[in-house]
RNA sequence: GGGCGAUUAGCUCAGUUGGUUAGAGCGCCGUCUUGACAUGGCGGAGGUCACUGGUUCAACUCCAGUAUCGCCCACCA
């Protein structure tokens, strides 16, 4: 009992949630154990330099609720964890790191700058897995794994060279998306395109002929510099004559074809495009059609290079822009400027404009058809089986409209550009001799050794491979692949991924294809998508826009001060602040409460439904940081009835409130099982707040007060035995969402039922038994009696405690049964003087009136009684009854209806109708009992 | 231009194969500091389920369309 103390009157989430997880992490509680059947789920690996955000803490909550109910299933849970080296993003956080010691890293050494690197992440990588643990989050930490390491490593070299001799990878020099700013090619997905407004420029290009000129119109005039034709529609009849001809391109002196090609529209603009092959895509794809020569005009940070008229050279693309078009209208061959709004392609990391850009890049072939020499191409080697994946239901999605999406990108995929140029990444293994030839291989030594390469100079590429390369082998690298490990074969495939919806394709679908081509098997079964964390007004949480939510400061608490400093200091746009700073003291006034890691997770499952974002308000985490108090109390309350009182356990001495909450706890349980199965961790966490604050707390905890309060009760014993049994097993259900409040709890209530152990979380996952519907009805009976009660003290403004005298009439055999069997029960709860049934002949006297069924409740309130107050109240349920029998009696007067809807549901109406009748006769009586009066 | 989603109480959201008096939390009103808990108890008010049609004995639920909002994908210069 080492870490127990005496239960504080609240509870205090600091207190406990800093003892159990050193604890936890001590015992190594979260290796796989047993001999169960295998459960694993792969933890998307965040970036190493990164701190945890609520989406992180989201998505952690649900991956570790998920591992701890399947590990007090018996399974083996594996729950692997690691994080990613993150390529351009790591660069970029050290390279900005460096230039505040005013260091560059263009004039470090490569080897120097990479161990810049490494000593950032030593520095800075302990920052998640601290949040990690701060969140009570059960992964295998003795087996965390970096993308970088050397075991992950040679997996993605093995990867890479089966790939290169399969025909897979190629490199290939064609036009790919260029950010100028970090030297580097990205991938299509790293392209974010965004509308912006520019204008779109109206250019005269003269004819050769020297009669004339076209008109172009184009948002990008600069490339005109790099224009080698100009189109137009084949079928254009302005311009159907020209075609063929020579047109002078401005500022240049050379002459280009005027050519026809259907790609153009002739309804946009002129009708006339100019065709730059170097620097854009359509423009490339024309060029092919046309055999047109490729003119590039920039450099690699997009400044123009000596391809361009002197004038223009070492000029950057935007100065270059408003030269040309100065240059153009001083020639009066600039016709008119638009207004034009367009889609602005911008790298997703540096917010620089993407250039279309010729460059030798290395590629992974998603595309190609099978080859006449029987290669297969990637269409059919990768991308097929992908999908196939899907389609034959071996992967689910969840909520399964996800599968359309990733059809639909698969089905349009081009080829995978994978080489960056970055230091910071796996190094592509490919060597050059010389003459440029090209070898791929595990290691320069291999390389030497297959080709037979003794003595000739090599050279390795340059590259770094794009950081989803080595995240697409997650599922498997990380379990010791290429390798056959025990492990490996264990824990594949795994069972489910957690992950948001931006990543499906970046991540979900590289790691299906490299899963089905490595390990012949899909990499996961399930593939859960959440939803985004958005702030209390729906927005998106981003740092700029100040409206960041760690989740530490969620579970320690915050005040205002410092807050605002953390959300105003190091924006990219300082100019925000000052607005930042005013709506951060307006939403949090008094700063962030500390609510605990419990709350927060239970906060964060509750809100987890499916296909839908989740506005996060801290309203909703109090709310259910309450909710651990609650439990708390409940606990305090049973403990402090049980000290070293006697505790029996023959469930023949069982009350009937004992069977009751029994019973309502194996629904709970039923439904708590069943929606952690299905992904509904919303309704999971609904059954148990229902339970345990509606069931436990508000009605079992109270029927145990009578027992419990007289001395040498009966049902004494058994009583406790119930409160702590069922407490227990709540505990154990809660424990998948609130790990560290139940352990706290669970330590103290156990030892008393003869259980132990050294952790919660390494006990079973409670079974539903049996409904038992006899009690459940007899409580019900039960609660109607005394809602009617309080009902009537409620809207009489009567004190509670004032004693009151109950008269009881109607009702059947049944009724006074259970009226004699708990009128005892009745009094105390309902705060009651005294009972009695009223005489066959005797008249009512002066009372409040209820109805409990077909129980007819009296409270004589003479002189007390608000006459007015309580017709108002009569008339009110007298209204409510009329519309129901309206309403019934409409339905079964239709015969349709009786004829045709289940007999079931036919006999339910008449029911409902002969009770809202019997009902509506016993107001409208006591009612005109008080007309009398 | 294609695809997906949302619209239910003042706010945030449930409502599983069509049959419930349409629910919960927060907020609101009233009341109570009783030996688990005021981070609480008890009672209460509050909804033409976005709109229009259709299918059906029966629609929040299924179908079609409309409106508003949001997201993703896409080469219109």
């Amino acid at each position: 009992m080492l870490y127990l103390r005496a239960m504080e009157k609240s509870y205090q989430p600091k207190d406990i949630e800093q003892r159990w997880y050193q604890r936890w992490e001590d015992l190594d509680l979260f290796a796989p154990r047993g001999d169960g059947e295998p459960y694993t789920i792969m933890l998307p690996p965040p970036n190493v330099t990164g701190r945890l955000h609520m989406g992180h803490a989201f998505q952690h909550t649900l991956q570790d609720a998920l591992t701890r109910f399947n590990r007090m299933n018996g399974r083996q849970a594996l729950w692997q964890c690691g994080t990613d080296h993150a390529g351009i993003a790591t660069q970029m956080v050290v390279e900005r790191r460096l230039e505040a010691e005013g260091r560059k890293r263009r004039d470090m050494q490569r080897d120097e700058f990479e161990a810049a690197v490494w000593s950032w992440k030593e520095e800075s990588g302990g920052v998640i897995t601290d949040q990690m643990r701060r969140l009570g989050t059960s992964v295998d930490w003795r087996h965390e794994r970096f993308t970088m390491d050397e075991g992950l490593s040679a997996a993605v070299r093995d990867v890479f060279v089966a790939l290169y001799e399969a025909g897979l990878i190629y490199r290939g020099k064609r036009l790919v998306n260029w950010d100028p700013v970090l030297h580097t090619a990205l991938s299509d997905l790293e392209v974010i395109s965004e509308e912006e407004h520019g204008s779109l420029w109206h250019l005269r290009y003269p004819l050769a002929s020297g009669e004339g000129h076209m008109v172009v119109a184009t948002t990008r005039p600069e490339t005109m510099l790099g224009d080698t034709a100009v189109a137009v529609h084949p079928d254009d009849d302005r311009y159907r004559h020209l075609i063929g001809t020579q047109i002078t391109l401005p500022l240049t002196g050379r002459t280009i074809p005027l050519i026809a090609d259907s790609y153009v529209d002739p309804e946009f603009g002129t009708g006339c495009v100019k065709i730059t092959p170097a620097h854009d895509f359509n423009d490339y794809a024309m060029g092919q059609r046309h055999n047109l020569p490729l003119i590039n005009i920039f450099e690699d940070d997009a400044r123009i290079n000596g391809a361009a008229p002197a004038a223009y050279q070492g000029l950057d693309r935007f100065e270059a822009r408003k030269r040309v078009v100065a240059d153009l209208e001083a020639e009066g061959l600039l016709e008119r400027i638009d207004d034009h709004r367009l889609m602005v392609p911008r790298g997703d990391r540096s917010g620089a404009v993407v250039e279309p850009y010729l460059t030798d890049q290395w590629y992974v072939d998603l595309t190609s058809e099978e080859q006449a020499d029987g290669r297969p191409g990637g269409a059919k080697q990768i991308t097929g089986p992908a999908i196939d994946a899907v389609r034959s239901g071996r992967i689910r999605f969840v909520p399964e409209n996800w599968d359309k999406t990733y059809y639909e990108w698969l089905n349009n995929i081009q080829d995978w550009c994978i080489s960056r140029q970055l230091w910071w990444g796996h190094r592509i293994p490919a060597w050059y001799d010389p003459d440029g030839n090209i070898y791929v291989g595990h290691s320069e030594a291999d390389v030497r050794d297959r080709h037979g390469l003794e003595g000739v100079a090599l050279r390795q590429d340059e590259d770094v491979l794009d950081t989803w390369f080595s995240s697409g082998l997650w599922p498997f690298s990380t379990l010791g692949w290429p390798e056959e490990t025990e492990r490996l074969k264990t824990f594949y495939p795994t069972n489910v991924l957690v992950t948001g919806f931006d990543i499906i394709f970046f991540w979900v679908a590289r790691m299906i294809m490299f899963g089905l081509k490595f390990m012949d098997a899909v990499p996961f079964r399930d593939v859960y998508i959440t939803g985004l964390i958005r702030d209390h007004q729906g927005q998106k949480m981003s740092k700029s826009k100040g409206n960041i939510l760690d989740p530490l400061d969620l579970i320690d608490g915050i005040d205002l001060e410092t807050l605002v400093t953390k959300r105003t200091t190091g924006l990219m746009q300082p100019q925000m602040a000052p607005a930042i700073e005013k709506a951060t003291r307006e939403q949090f006034p008094d700063g962030i409460k500390a609510y605990g890691a419990d709350a927060l997770r239970f906060t964060l499952a509750a809100l987890a439904t499916h296909g839908r974002d989740i506005k996060l308000d801290t309203g909703r985490i109090e709310g259910y940081r309450n909710f651990c108090n609650k439990i708390w109390n409940a606990a305090r309350y049973v403990m402090m009835n049980v000290e070293d009182q006697p505790v029996a356990i023959q469930p023949a001495q069982a009350t009937v409130f004992d069977r009751w909450i029994e019973s309502r706890l194996s629904s709970a349980i039923a439904s708590v099982r069943e929606n952690f199965e299905r992904y509904r961790f919303d309704l999971a966490a609904s059954a148990i707040y229902e339970f345990v604050w509606h069931e436990y707390c508000d009605w079992y905890l109270e029927l145990t007060k009578p027992i419990l309060n007289e001395a040498d009760h009966p049902a004494a014993a058994h009583t406790r035995h119930t409160l702590l049994s069922v407490l227990e097993q709540a505990l154990r259900m809660t424990h998948p969402l609130m790990p560290f409040l139940t352990e706290e709890i669970w330590q103290r209530v156990a030892p008393p039922l003869g259980l132990a152990g050294d952790s919660i979380s390494v006990q079973s996952f409670p079974q539903a038994g049996a409904i038992d519907s006899e009690a459940e009805a007899e409580v019900k009976w039960l609660q109607g009696l005394l809602l009617g009660i309080r009902q009537i003290r409620g809207e009489m403004d009567i004190a509670p405690r004032k004693p009151l005298d109950l008269l009881l009439e109607g009702g059947d055999d049944k009724d006074r049964a259970r009226m004699e069997r708990h009128g005892d029960m009745v009094r105390k709860l309902g705060a009651l003087e005294s009972i009695r049934w009223l005489a066959e002949d005797e008249a009512v006297p002066a009372s409040a009136f209820a109805l409990a069924a077909s129980l007819k409740l009296h409270v004589p309130l003479a002189g007390v009684i608000d006459l007015d107050a309580e017709r108002a109240r009569l008339e009110r349920e007298q209204g409510r009854r009329e519309q129901d029998i309206g309403r019934l009696k409409g339905k079964l007067s239709n015969e349709k209806f009786v004829a045709n809807a289940p007999a079931a549901v036919v006999q339910k109406a008449r029911d409902q109708l002969a009770e809202a009748e019997a009902g509506l006769a016993d107001i409208n009586a006591q009612l005109e009992r008080l007309k009398k009066l």
